[in-house]
RNA sequence: GGGGACGUAGCGAAGUGGUUUAACGCGUCGGCCUGUCACGCCGAAGAUCGCGGGUUCAAAUCCCGUCGUCCUCGCCA
């Protein structure tokens, strides 16, 4: 160690200094963790970026410095210079990764003082939310929120360097950019330059990355913000991050093996070990077993179809259903049987939250089966029932008769609380799987008019294309989910290059002509002007940090998040303007 | 737009089928302490119980309204 450490400001970081440095002198500087005072003894935690340190101050040593110890308070920030030195060896803390060495301070310096902060700066802070973002700047000193910064930045470094690797450009596309018809609510900025104008803040970079194809870039990608102005729920905010990527000469599954790639160099950060290939399931056998097109694969208990069954039933709600195009479907709780009435109670809910009018069920015990509804139902039916949902004793069958769509999605939920409940999930498994052949629509019918499940861009299968006059709904998309653990991370398909098949989808969507040349016409130009076949992907980053920490909130990996009612309890955006300000963009308020 | 939970010192919370001096822990402040690391010991300050109204002899507690935070349905191509 050079000598001259004096006029530093810091020699060290704090978890740099082990048993090597003993007998050496450092200059550290970082906030006061913690402060004991022994009398004429005074032990003091310095924290920095990356870690802990313990300087004990002596009155012996230096009358001085043991005079400002004695006056630091928590988060004051400081610069000490001591000698490094060994602790007694019954005084070594396994539990700190500093704990064999101590600092002998023998000179201090403070450089900021503080407040006594609102709430303890450490993990585990017991503490509300609405506080921790109040004061997000001491919020992001704890350990545990410091970390997920450091993870966020690990994986935007790793993206960078892999797909800098495979020939990618990163390439910035606008944040003002035009409003366009379909997804989700634009967030506007007016336009002072022209009148009664407005830009909109981009949902995705969807259509510059197609013209970045269209440019010849090949290979493109961004880590890139995006707005949507929907209400915000624990995993969604007004503004978050994707991995946007998009290539030309696009073939599928290729590309997908690559991502796959990517998301294994990645999730390497957390030290999870992910085996390439990924299990590929369709969108229909995702809503078929598990009500969900992000299904969480971690355990069973499937949901099976048990319609047949009742299409002669004496019990009416079960037989009008299915033969009115309803279905009755149902899953399986092994050892569930002994449920009290109070617990199925509130499973009902569960379902009825997502839209089913009740909750069938059927308790199988020793004494045969228990359930409101046996009576009605014939020997026959109970046990094809119980052959199908595969049923042993003291389980317990939970039913709910609806459209499809209700009945598996409330099923689908009722399996997840379930999973959750009866602790059926391990925490330290990883299932990455593709959902594929997407329908390319869906049917919107407050507005009696198809909407594209993906986007208006997604290509449909090559083999689908017939279809797309006579029977659009049945139509597949050339797209893919990336799944893990029931959550999306991200979503991509191959993009229509066609001008004209572009146009039949617009018309499809009842998106007439002069808006679609409004609009998109830019894009559709743009097609007449050689674009190659191209495709991407879009992952949610902010989504992949929080699985990576482990947190159950996306504030949690963002460093200022907006609350529920997308404002931030730190800066108070959103805020009002003066008139002025309204008068140069023209805009008067009407609330 | 709908459903639900919560709001009591700086922080976390007990008390809420009517009457208490409104617990307790952390933190803060003062004193003592040479080996602590959740330091210890002694002492102290700090709360008009989110806000407004109502019922009552009496309201943190019951009722109505309102504000705030979170979860959620719808919404999120």
């Amino acid at each position: 160690m050079e000598s001259n450490v004096i006029n530093k400001l810091r020699s060290n970081k704090n978890a740099e200094i082990n048993k090597d440095f003993i007998g050496e002198k450092v200059v550290i500087c970082g906030w006061v963790q913690k402060r004991r005072d022994h009398g004429s003894l005074i032990f003091i935690d310095i924290r920095d970026r990356s870690g802990i340190v313990q300087v004990v101050f002596d009155q012996s040593i230096s009358e001085e410095a043991f005079e400002i110890a004695d006056r630091l308070r928590s988060e004051y920030v400081v610069k000490i210079e001591g000698k490094v030195r060994a602790r007694p060896n019954d005084n070594i803390n396994p539990e700190m990764a500093t704990g064999e060495i101590e600092l002998e301070g023998y000179d201090i310096e403070v450089l900021a003082e503080s407040e006594t902060p609102p709430f303890l700066i450490e993990d585990n802070a017991d503490v509300g939310e609405d506080l921790r973002l109040e004061y997000r700047y001491l919020d992001l000193r704890r350990p545990e929120m410091r970390d997920a910064l450091k993870t966020k930045h690990l994986v935007m470094q790793k993206t960078r360097q892999f797909l800098t690797k495979r020939d990618y450009w990163e390439v910035e596309t606008p944040i003002l950019t035009r409003s366009t018809p379909e997804g989700a609510r634009d967030y506007l900025v007016p336009s002072r330059v022209n009148k009664g104008k407005f830009y909109a803040l981009p949902q995705s970079p969807q259509l510059f990355k197609q013209l970045l194809m269209s440019s010849g870039v090949e290979k493109y990608f961004q880590i890139a913000r995006c707005f949507r102005d929907e209400d915000l729920r624990a995993n969604r905010q007004p503004e978050f991050t994707q991995i946007d990527i998009e290539i030309s000469f696009f073939e599928q599954d290729k590309f997908m093996l690559e991502m796959e790639e990517m998301i294994k160099d990645i999730f390497a950060i957390g030290d999870i070990e992910v085996d390439l290939n990924f299990d590929r399931i369709t969108y229909k056998e995702a809503m078929d077993n598990y009500g969900s097109d992000s299904p969480d694969t971690r355990f069973g208990m499937k949901i099976k179809d048990l319609s047949e069954i009742f299409t002669e039933s004496k019990f009416n709600v079960f037989r009008n259903i299915v033969n009115n195009d309803g279905t009755v479907r149902g899953l399986k709780v092994s050892g569930g049987a002994d449920f009290s009435r109070g617990q199925i109670d509130k499973l009902e809910d569960v379902v009825k939250t997502y839209g089913a009018k009740g909750l069938a069920w059927f308790a199988f015990t020793d004494e045969g089966v228990k359930s409101p509804i046996a009576k009605f139902l014939s020997e026959e039916e109970i046990s094809k029932l119980k052959e199908k949902l595969e049923v042993e004793n003291n389980d317990l069958a939970l039913l709910v008769a609806a459209d499809y769509k209700t009945s598996v999605t409330s099923l689908g939920h009722l399996r997840l609380h379930l999973g959750e409940k009866l602790n059926l999930i391990s925490e330290d498994r990883f299932d990455f799987l593709w959902v594929v052949d997407f329908p390319l629509f869906h049917y919107n019918d407050e507005e009696d008019r198809l909407e594209s499940e993906h986007h208006p861009f997604t290509a449909p299968k090559v083999e689908d294309i017939d279809l797309l006059d006579d029977d659009p709904l049945n139509v597949r998309a050339a797209a893919y989910d990336m799944v893990l653990n029931g959550e999306e991370i991200g979503g991509g398909s191959k993009r229509i290059h066609r001008r004209s098949l572009q146009e039949k989808v617009f018309r499809l969507l009842k998106i007439s002509k002069a808006e679609a040349d409004e609009k998109f016409g830019f894009l559709l130009k743009a097609l007449d002007y050689g674009t190659p076949p191209h495709g991407g992907v879009a992952f949610g980053l902010d989504r992949i940090v929080m699985i990576l920490t482990g947190k159950d909130s996306i504030r949690d990996v963002i460093a200022f998040p907006k609350n529920q009612k997308a404002g931030s309890l730190l800066t108070k955006a959103p805020g009002e303007v003066s008139k002025s300000q309204l008068d140069e963009l023209n805009l008067k308020l009407d609330i």
